[in-house]
DNA sequence: GCCGTCACGGTTGAG
DNA sequence: CGCTCAACCGTGACG
């Protein structure tokens, strides 16, 4: 593990094999947003134009600004629950072919397309498990006695359907454009302090208002693999940790605690860094703004980017935010 | 000069 | 607890 990032030939900082900070993913769609072609885009915010090019093309067709899940594995299709249905199916024909059993998962319910085993998994499946049944309920109860899923099937559903769905549309959520969605998901887009007041948005709005948090939580738990089997705490497994990487890797409190300041990074708060190790991105982790407002980079235009570039981000601000999380639906509104 | 694509070297995390 | 491996990452180069 690097402990210090890497600057590129733009000049750019980055970690290799690390996702961009979201703050810059953002930065990305919003100046694509403005109007601002990609090779600007790129050498304003000194990232790679690759990078920028895959960005925007996974926006457009996902509406997230969000990385992929990185590391884990694909949970196995082959849950408990399958293999005691293979068991069944194979029990009351013992005829029954691999594929056959396919179809019957399939048709009673018991998976879907995303998570139905393979016609060669059932065929494992009846060799090594269903084969011996005097090992079937030893394999069910040791298996499933520490962490019982509540509902086998639900969560990988859940999941996989987003890789394989190119628009993450949750139930009830209408598909909207790319830049229509991103709206929905991001209250708002509008600079570093809307970014991190994600955070506290999304963390109120899981307790206390369902028809705002489903949404957005179902997208954000869907891209991460981190986020199953779902936990006790779905904020800090599914949607925290993962994104708020590496500026809150990076600025994690002593304690641990979860709290504000972690992922604020302001200028104006002096984070805390573990004393041999200092972010990569503290150059801009928090200050986009002032990123975009280098003086090595000028808009060759010079006037799309004034009215958005300079919100730089302050504590009040932020925490005027959490407290009244409805005043940025306006800002919201402005961007459209 | 811009942009899509891909090899590369890297990180991550479930199994 | 360390390993494996397949997912992802951004860069840089090519066409």
């Amino acid at each position: 593990m690097p402990a210090f990032g890497e600057v590129n030939q733009l000049g750019g900082v980055f970690v290799n094999g690390r996702p961009l900070p979201n703050a810059i993913r953002l930065r990305i769609v919003e100046l694509a947003q403005l109007g601002i072609r990609p090779c600007d885009i790129s050498r304003q915010l000194r990232v790679s134009h690759g990078c920028v090019s895959k960005i925007l093309a996974r926006y457009n067709e996902t509406g997230s600004i969000l990385p992929g899940a990185i590391g884990g594995s694909k949970p196995r299709v082959t849950t408990p629950t399958v293999v005691k249905h293979i068991r069944t199916y194979k029990q009351r024909d013992p005829g029954i072919f691999a594929w056959e059993i396919r179809d019957r998962l399939l048709a009673d319910g018991v998976c879907d397309k995303f998570n139905l085993p393979s016609v060669s998994s059932i065929s494992r499946i009846l060799r090594n498990k269903i084969g011996n049944l005097s090992q079937q309920s030893q394999y069910e109860s040791g298996k499933q006695a520490p962490h019982p899923p509540p509902q086998a099937t639900i969560p990988y559903n859940h999941l996989y359907s987003y890789p394989t769905s190119k628009v993450p549309t949750p139930p009830g959520m209408p598909t909207l454009p790319g830049h229509m969605a991103m709206h929905r998901i991001w209250p708002s887009s509008h600079s570093v302090t809307d970014i991190l007041g994600i955070r506290s948005i999304t963390e109120q709005q899981i307790s206390d208002s369902p028809s705002f948090s489903s949404a957005k939580l179902e997208e954000w738990s869907a891209i991460n693999r981190t986020s199953f089997p779902p936990a006790s705490s779905p904020l800090v497994n599914g949607v925290d940790k993962p994104h708020l990487e590496p500026e809150a890797k990076y600025t994690q409190t002593p304690n641990g605690l979860p709290t504000v300041n972690s992922y604020v990074t302001a200028p104006s708060i002096p984070p805390y860094h573990p004393p041999t190790q200092v972010s990569p991105y503290m150059g801009y982790s928090a200050t986009t703004s002032a990123y975009v407002t280098g003086p090595t980079w000028q808009p060759a235009s010079g006037s799309a980017l004034s009215p958005h570039s300079c919100d730089i981000a302050t504590p009040l601000a932020f925490k005027s935010m959490t407290a009244n999380r409805d005043a940025i639906h306006p800002i919201t509104a402005s961007v459209l």
